[in-house]
DNA sequence: CCTATTTTAATGCAATTGCATCTATATAGG
DNA sequence: CCTATATAGATGCAATTGCATTAAAATAGG
């Protein structure tokens, strides 16, 4: 059994779920107000970005962006569809495949960088000082932790 | 001009995002496996509860909750259709209506609060000292601000 | 080797969300 | 009072998500 949590731990969570609402929120519609494609897009593109050649594996994908399976499976469809990446057979493992981004993947993540950096400074950065910044993610990645 | 983000707010991005997927999955699947209804519910029958036998208009619990005014106003839908909530004319303007919370809905969000509550502590109190989780929350209304 | 289990990925279908729009009432400005 | 604009809320339709299941290949255990 677990037990009750504190009052101090209730109110992590009641900002927690307000500030990733707003913050999000204002993100995305300026993503999208510059033409852009949702977040996600942005995600899964930079991890395989920075994957390279060798690309990654959809269950790979999956964990680094903590989606759930078929949701990564149907975003894949659509940035296949796309063109911005490709989706090769894995010769380790025949059930499988192997997802790298395209040259035109590059691109629009570049394109996409450029608004998206902006939303987060405006987000975070302007209201938080960098020792803020850095308590936060310190805080923030506790909850990650097993 | 916003300027680009230094790298400890993209730090604090990136981890509030995975935190938040983190955290409120494994606080949406306990409601799910003890047969409750979503978070979202419990979130409109407190802020309801909350409110008394005046109740609230539809836009005022959008603004609590920081919902979608199409999102909030389906919710309702099946609040009401469920027979927790119920929706009452206004007399103050012909537009509108009032929303409040039947003894059905305080019956089932005192329910809710029993796993939400383990929930939480399993999420946040566990992972966090009670300062630390104030620390997080006062950062994270920084984020909320105009 | 053979069967049982696990892992990888896709998909049909229902529920929810997002978008755009619509109706009705309220308020502001002349 | 009358028109123009703003606000409250609902809704049709498309896109996305969630759920459950399926298929196929890989691995484990006798």
């Amino acid at each position: 059994m677990t037990g009750k949590p504190d009052d101090a731990s209730v109110s992590a969570w009641i900002a927690l779920s307000r500030a990733q609402r707003v913050a999000f929120r204002s993100v995305e519609e300026r993503l999208k107000s510059a033409g852009l494609p949702p977040l996600a897009w942005y995600d899964a593109l930079w991890e395989l970005e920075k994957a390279g050649e060798q690309g990654l594996r959809p269950f790979e994908l999956e964990r680094a962006l903590l989606f759930e399976q078929y949701n990564l499976s149907r975003l894949a469809d659509r940035l296949a569809g796309a063109g911005l990446v490709e989706r090769k057979p894995c010769r380790d493992d025949a059930r499988g495949h192997v997802l790298t981004i395209t040259s035109a993947g590059r691109e629009l993540r570049r394109r996409m960088w450029t608004v998206y950096s902006e939303a987060i400074e405006e987000a975070v950065g302007r209201r938080l000082g960098t020792a803020e910044a850095e308590t936060l993610a310190a805080l923030l990645r506790k909850l990650e932790q097993p």
